[in-house]
DNA sequence: ATTACTAAAAGACGAGTAA
DNA sequence: TTTACTCGTCTTTTAGTAA
């Protein structure tokens, strides 16, 4: 919480975008927190990436890093969910992924965290809808915002990495959108997973339109 | 942070109108986080009067408090201040005030704390403006605002609250808007602060318009 | 002026478990 | 199924103080 406010005051003061002159002991009387408190969070926003600073005449020059920046902005896309809930409405059409959803789905960790996460064991497959261009915007308010995280794991010295899951319906079907932070496809392309297999239960070939509802 | 993230989730889920339903374990399954964590984290929030709660048929039924929107908005207008900063200009005319300001700035415990906090002993007496109706919403802005806290205290088995307090220049000069957590004016009157006696100095009268920036 | 280490105390965390 | 207590282990806090 503190560590938050003092990233706050640092971005209000203008370090997102350039280095700012500041000590510990001035943004301490600011938010009435003593030095030594502000020292310790300050080191501990180093040591996490989120800031960068070198020793100034005067206290230190501060800059937020992009990862505190994205810190700062998923939490501005959290209240604004929030106060300002907005259903999101994806079109594209189904093509052809690269047939590695099967492997991946098919591997025990994914399964079961899956199972645990989303209450369904996903048929081993992903459906992969190449996204109309106005619906890319969309997709991309999803990868900031929170969702269900399927943590990653390492097996045979491999590293499979978190997924990010939404609830959703396609063509009225409950399924789940799956983002994982590593992707192999470009940004518009979005995989959905079910327990069932999407291409027959909804009767789905190459090129047919689908429509994808979250939340 | 965790407490956040639950007040967050909570709010998503409809929790500032209504009341949800949830049970700790759902929660926690949600979050990835342990349900004695969420239990705790709930308790912490319904003492701090985050949240109330009763007795559902499953979990509780849960509803965010004013206090624990208040908060959320809070945080929204500080990243709002930080994304997208905007200096704010007051608008109003000097009348007279109730000359309780000269009593409370001549008490030595706000006397040193201004100082300490604001960097000036205060002139002991306040300007009032009566705002233009176009710069209510304003104040209301700062209201808002994480601004400097002066933090109250007892004395004499009375109680003097918490002041917040910007920065500001009225008609170019510096002083400080201050913002009693509660005021004995109406939320049309803005009070203001300087290390001088800002009537002589600015050569005021009343009914004078002044401007007041604050940042 | 600075910053940040030490140390003691307070508080958060979450597995175990009762109700 | 629920919720939430206990309690050992970390983590956070901040006064004192050195550099």
């Amino acid at each position: 919480m503190k560590e938050l406010k003092i990233l706050l005051v640092l971005g209000k003061k203008g370090a997102l975008e350039k280095k700012i002159s500041i000590s510990t002991s001035n943004l301490g009387k600011e938010l009435n927190l003593p030095q030594q408190t502000v020292s310790r969070i300050m080191i501990k926003l180093l040591k996490g990436g989120l800031i960068t600073r070198v020793k100034g005449i005067k206290g230190y020059l501060v800059s937020i890093t992009p990862k505190g920046k994205s810190l700062l902005h998923d939490l501005d896309i959290a209240l604004d969910d929030v106060f300002k809930p907005k259903a999101t409405e994806i079109r594209g059409i189904v093509i052809e992924g690269l047939k590695d959803g099967r492997y991946y789905l098919g591997l025990n960790e994914y399964k079961q965290k899956i199972k645990k996460r989303l209450g369904f064991v996903p048929y081993p497959g992903t459906l992969n809808v190449k996204l109309n261009p106005e619906s890319i915007e969309e997709k991309e308010r999803l990868q900031r915002k929170l969702g269900i995280e399927i943590e990653g794991f390492k097996k045979d010295d491999r590293i499979f990495g978190p997924i990010k899951c939404f609830e959703c319906r396609i063509n009225r079907l409950k399924g789940s959108v799956i983002i994982p932070k590593r992707s192999h496809y470009g940004s518009d392309i979005l995989e959905i997973i079910s327990p069932f297999e999407l291409r027959k239960k909804l009767n789905l070939k190459n090129g047919d339109e689908v429509v994808i509802n979250v939340e």
